[in-house]
DNA sequence: TAATGATGCTAACTCGTTTTAGCAAAACGT
DNA sequence: ACGTTTTGCTAAAACGAGTTAGCATCATTA
């Protein structure tokens, strides 16, 4: 690049000011400018293929018109998350419709240089869609104190912060209220992450509700935790068979998770839903191509992202913080994997 | 916020001047600063919660500290490709460690808005790293020819712009081979995309040479397109069943892909690899959990934007273009699909 | 004692925009 | 013919850093 045009190459081009050049391709309404000088600014602009910096612009606006979406995980694991595309793909086509980019960064909760305030204060981005935060998180938590805009996407035990998510602890009494439904009462759980997040805490809280409701004894024995990753589901699952615990039915808080838990099955020549009925949670992309296609919890993964990405630009562009949370509704998928479908 | 501190206020605060605050943070060599002054300075900071506007900064130095990442694809299928949160992987990996932060963006090919060019030359991104280009992609051609500094992940039609990638042809030809070795003649062929991408041409030009080989002769009746998405695999299935083919065996050049097609193969209980074989081509992190586990082609993705955003970081911060092109090499993963395990 | 050198700091310019305030010249009204 | 308004443009001040050049002050040397 021989380097850039800059608004000054322009203006001596068309003969005219900075200001002028300014006026011209920013459009700006009640500055009178002759057709003329218009044009010979805008063909000025074209020849020399001009485009304004970003971060010159950035400067004098006091926007970066980045948007930063962080995952509260290791990277390994939230890479590995077969939900976390669609979320992106729901932020990011709102971004490019109203001229925003995304920084996409995973920043673990344990993160010692603090790199989600540092995001902000160093002003890389204009404001941060967290997801999957820590049920405590403090540092999501002072950072909506210091009025940074802030869209969760997941909740936190604290008040007032705006947020996307679904109800995590009625989907998964759905979902395991389906199971009882068929007949199923020793019934088993895996945790999609650990306790810190809210959402697992949530949805062994509804795993735990259906059980009472429905007159069966909670018992700690049959739950087991899983991080997220097919290679904890498969291990989970290995602990199970392993135990002397003989569910006849097991409730997998994440279909990424339950992916590892079927290859153990299909390893060990048990047949779902035949001999265990699997129950998923997320209903990822691929959870209805799997054999068996897998029966499950829709999260509306992309609307999720979408709405928070509008948010988080309607408080950007309306300098008003969202008064409401955004609880968007979950399905129970019935497919095979829990032998409820006559075949 | 209530106004985020400018050095400025630290300067103020410390009782120095603002050049002085500079060279503290910055630590440059050669400026002697009191030890007394620079804890003076560095309190301050502290105190104020300092972060340096990365707006400024990017002005005055020049660059963003921002590397774009753009998939040559429509959005929906860019998020549908599971290897793609593993090359992402590796790339923000590598950008972290050297204080670079990654703006993620589909930019499909026909994208008539130029997003790619814009990108750079608004000064949005520093580099590039391409994904998937077109075997002619101009746009990418005029960027590299302007001096962008950019990095192909894939493989294009024109001379000397610096890629990672592998050698898909290679590759293909040896999953071909393994189906070849366990008896295979009537092979079909499910591509991973359109032809217009170079990395299916390869793949396709893979496939044949196999079977030439072999002295088998090449059918194009044998060959089905697919889009990178499940879904297009589950078709592109259907229709290999519903003709009058009756291959004993079929390569997919991607794993996604192929999800698909074994539930089309599941649903019509024709067993894998007992009636057909399968083999997938990626080894996408969930390939082994399948049931049956996919037999495949392990592409070293997170290396591949390790790499990428290696040769990246490195053309950014030495000036000079890197010489030779980065190729990975690739592995044949035997698992069940295929049939070649004992069981 | 005066010249030289090292030490410790700062004034002022730069980056490329947007935007405010205002200045000429032309058009208008009386 | 003189004031007033409108039209069309521009000078200059931001924005918040990094950086160059240079100025005092104090210590050292001749």
């Amino acid at each position: 690049m021989n380097k850039r045009a800059t608004a000054k190459d322009v203006a001596d081009a068309a003969g005219v000011s900075r200001t002028t050049v300014s006026f011209v391709l920013n459009n700006i309404e009640g500055m009178r400018i002759s057709e003329e000088t218009r044009q010979k600014v805008l063909q000025a602009a074209e020849a020399l293929n001009y485009h304004p910096d970003a971060s010159a612009r950035s400067m004098v606006k006091g926007k970066t018109f980045i948007l930063g979406f962080v995952i509260r995980q290791e990277p390994d694991k939230a890479y590995a998350d077969l939900l976390l595309p669609e979320v992106m793909r729901g932020i990011s086509e709102v971004a490019s419709e109203h001229g925003y980019h995304m920084i996409f960064k995973p920043v673990p909760p344990e993160d010692e240089k603090n790199s989600l305030t540092t995001l902000f204060l160093e002003h890389q981005v204009d404001g941060l869609i967290v997801s999957g935060p820590l049920s405590k998180d403090q540092e999501i938590v002072d950072l909506f104190n210091a009025h940074a805009p802030i869209i969760l996407q997941g909740r936190i035990d604290y008040p007032n912060i705006p947020s996307v998510d679904i109800n995590n602890r009625k989907a998964a009494e759905k979902a395991v209220n389906h199971l009882i439904s068929l007949g199923h009462r020793q019934i088993a759980f895996i945790s999609n992450a650990s306790l810190q997040y809210s959402s697992c805490k949530d949805r062994l809280s509804g795993y735990r509700r259906a059980l009472e409701n429905a007159g069966i004894i909670y018992d700690d024995a049959l739950v087991f935790y899983g991080d997220r990753t097919p290679d904890s589901g498969y291990q989970a699952m290995k602990n199970i068979l392993g135990s002397s615990l003989k569910p006849s039915a097991i409730f997998i808080a994440s279909d990424t998770v339950a992916l590892g838990s079927l290859n153990t099955l299909y390893q060990q020549n048990i047949r779902v839903p035949e001999d265990i009925a699997i129950m998923g949670f997320d209903d990822i992309p691929l959870s209805k191509h799997l054999a068996p296609p897998l029966s499950t919890i829709h999260i509306p993964a992309y609307k999720l992202g979408w709405n928070a990405a509008n948010l988080l630009i309607n408080w950007l562009e309306q300098e008003e913080t969202p008064q409401h949370d955004c609880i968007l509704e979950t399905e129970l998928i019935v497919r095979e994997s829990c032998g409820s479908r006559q075949k």
